[in-house]
DNA sequence: TTTCTAGTTATTTTCGAACATAATTCAAAT
DNA sequence: ATTTGAATTATGTTCGAAAATAACTAGAAA
């Protein structure tokens, strides 16, 4: 209810003024090439596009299962739930079919990507591949900042002493955010690019087994234990003992999600 | 010029007949339950949207160095190039940018991603990971279809006997087409959907370097006896070993590309 | 000459409406 | 009762125009 004044797109817009358009002048030359690298400075940069935000919330809420698996994603819902244009919801929806998150089936929309027990295996070999991939790289190559980001992530998990299933929804979310800080604060001085995004996706993609999970059996398992351990020998810098204790982390996790699925 | 007339969207819709739309009925219940697997039987499906061949045209493009490197896209080349609105660009490019083809600045537009050696040497070491990754679960799972696929492909990529740098532009993306189709009969019986769209997404990427490093050079490297030895290796089930070869043509490629780059 | 500032142009982003396709309904015929 | 096919409804797709932001230019002040 109340989907019109609920939400604004995030960019305050309310009145529209008129504008005079003048007839375009001859077109420019081409302007294929490369752009120059030059004289022009860093610019603001720092405001992030409508549908850029969009897509979190689309992303945050398929894995929140707010947005159950394999539920159809309708326009007309998804336009008074996020009061957005359709042209954004596919822009983010066709982002997110990239990432995994969604399907895309021709001249018949999007649904939430389907789950099961063999894309749950599947999911963790990799997870366990990427995770171990950057942590090896993080503990060789990190320095005094990475070790502190991960102290002072440690401190924020830590700050949050008890969490269950009475927890409310928004201490949920906070554990779960400041889970998410430490785990990538670990991860924070590797130097690929490549590995660091493909891990986030799928990160995301364990954390979808393990609310769905949580939503089916309200059973909440935090083996803070586990953090601090993992905290002391990343920075001990004993990337094997690590690594052992990183794939044993998220198997458990992945135990735990897979006995409630199917 | 004449950029309204110069192309047509893909399906034929020339003329615009005017059509009744009557006030719609009363709303809905909430349909965001899941979808039913039901009865309803496959339909169609085969006709690709007008987004998604957009898409495949501008990596195409991209990969083929087309675009440059770090080239502007700007909407207006863009809508002039393809023939696309707007939206359906935008659509695409937001699905290129989660592949890591394209770089998106907000308000700034799109442009082609970068390349470095860096991220070369990034970029190959991954492809070594999910190449071997994929091709051990091939060998190890690969039924007698899959090894005629295998056959089937490397017949037809030895059909094009010499490939030089005289050779047309389309003879050369034939070669490439048919050298891709072996290689993903290769890993063709890989049973993660996961793996083999990360794969798909690196060995595109990768073709983006060695198509750079050709147009700077005009060399061009067959290596038509790896291919064969590659397939037999892999028919014999010999994983260790074929694994080994796949690397060093990997890295071997990479070599050839790397010397061009910066 | 250099440096701001305001106006101007160029480009991107967003939204709604028209069009295309799929799903549904319902009546008639077998 | 079942099936077939046409009309209808619902939904997805595409496109252009208006609004928002950034980039550029010129003119005035120091």
């Amino acid at each position: 209810m109340t989907n019109t004044a609920s939400r604004a797109p995030a960019n305050g817009k309310p009145g529209r003024r008129p504008r005079t358009r003048p007839a375009q002048a001859e077109p420019q030359a081409d302007s294929t090439e490369p752009r120059k690298p030059g004289p022009r400075g860093a610019a603001t940069g720092d405001t992030a596009t409508g549908t850029d935000e969009l897509c979190a919330r689309l992303r945050e809420d398929i894995v929140r299962c707010v947005l159950p698996p394999h539920a159809r994603l309708k326009f007309g819902d998804l336009q008074q739930r996020y009061g957005a244009g359709i042209g954004s919801l596919r822009e983010a929806l066709m982002q997110l079919t990239a990432e995994g998150m969604v399907i895309s089936e021709s001249f018949r929309g999007f649904c939430v990507a389907p789950i099961s027990l063999d894309d749950l295996q599947d999911l963790t070999e990799l997870r366990v591949e990427f995770e171990n991939r950057a942590l090896r790289a993080s503990i060789l190559l990190g320095d005094d900042q990475w070790e502190a980001r991960i102290v002072a992530a440690l401190h924020m998990l830590n700050k949050i002493t008890h969490i269950g299933p009475d927890s409310s929804d928004s201490e949920m979310a906070e554990w779960e955010e400041r889970h998410g800080r430490f785990h990538e604060a670990l991860l924070s001085a590797c130097p690929s690019r490549r590995v660091m995004q493909i891990r986030k996706t799928l990160y995301d993609q364990g954390r979808r087994y393990r609310n769905l999970a949580l939503a089916r059996s309200g059973a909440v398992e935090v083996h803070a234990y586990q953090h601090q351990e993992l905290a002391n020998l990343v920075l001990a810098r004993d990337a094997d003992a690590a690594c052992a204790l990183m794939t044993s982390h998220i198997l458990e996790a992945a135990n735990n999600a897979g006995r409630l699925v199917d």
